[in-house]
DNA sequence: TATTGTTATACTCTATAACTATA
DNA sequence: TATAGTTATAGAGTATAACAATA
């Protein structure tokens, strides 16, 4: 019964974040999978689109798009790379480098903002406890992917 | 320093949750933009497009694709609307109500499963703190809301 | 022969604007 | 005149497949 409530609060929270976060980045003329690009560049520095693509999860073609969209709009720009005549190196610009320091600035603050009132005993209790949710849900989500990949085996 | 800990937590569970989510409607043929529209139907009953679009949260353009395609998958069909010739009332279909049947008890499943090995103390004072924080982030957003108008206003 | 990135193409979700049929 | 839904068009994100240049 709690489980449920637990579940249905996660999820309206989910919600919730993601389009606070989605009006912030609107504000500043970026879109959610080019912002998750440059916070890719901001804490690995920079990177070649094969990598990028592997750290978002999304096809390299896609990078292809993100960076050209980056590019023309003046957060991140491409670089040869040193050693490798076939691959670039993306990097941030100072437009790039200002805005994300700013966004994880504010992730501090939201962080912080939203725990205000509650008292630290609370604090800790809830995040164990989110902490054992998370772990769980990390099993189910390999049970799946173990039974599914059975499954295809089967076919 | 915990809050940032608790958001990081929060965002990367609802990565999770997703990712979870959407695996298991392309099992079933559904996207999420379906899945959501379906689970409008499952919930309140027959409607016209325009209360889904309000429901969703979607232009009422974007409902006629929606439902243009859950009718060619066979999960939702058009009906005339008894009184209005304007409209017509989307209803699902034996197939739409029957996955909805069984994600609705996948939901609830998941919902104890995620809690499994926490003792209800815990999960209250959790549930608690979630509550806290989804209220401190409404907040948050209204006032980020107001300020928003605030400055539309003054240019 | 394998890898990096691109061109070509397509599908989903979203939006605005103009239009038709009905209220 | 207002409302319900559609056609037309566009932008963003994603995918696969075929291809170039380089390793």
């Amino acid at each position: 019964m709690s489980g449920t409530k637990v579940l249905d609060t996660l999820l309206a929270l989910s919600q919730l974040l993601e389009a606070d976060q989605q009006s912030e980045l609107e504000r500043r003329g970026l879109t959610p999978a080019r912002t998750h690009l440059l916070w890719v560049l901001y804490h690995g520095g920079p990177a070649t689109q094969i990598q990028l693509a592997e750290a978002i999860g999304v096809t390299p073609r896609n990078v292809t798009t993100l960076v050209d969209a980056l590019h023309a709009t003046g957060f991140a720009r491409r670089a040869p790379h040193p050693t490798d005549r076939r691959a670039v190196l993306v990097t941030l610009t100072e437009r790039g480098l200002s805005v994300m320091e700013t966004m994880d600035a504010e992730h501090t603050a939201l962080g912080a903002d939203l725990v205000a009132g509650l008292d630290d005993e609370t604090v800790r209790t809830a995040l164990t406890a989110l902490e054992h949710v998370h772990d769980r849900l990390r099993t189910l989500i390999a049970e799946h992917a173990a039974r599914q990949s059975e499954r295809t085996e089967l076919a």
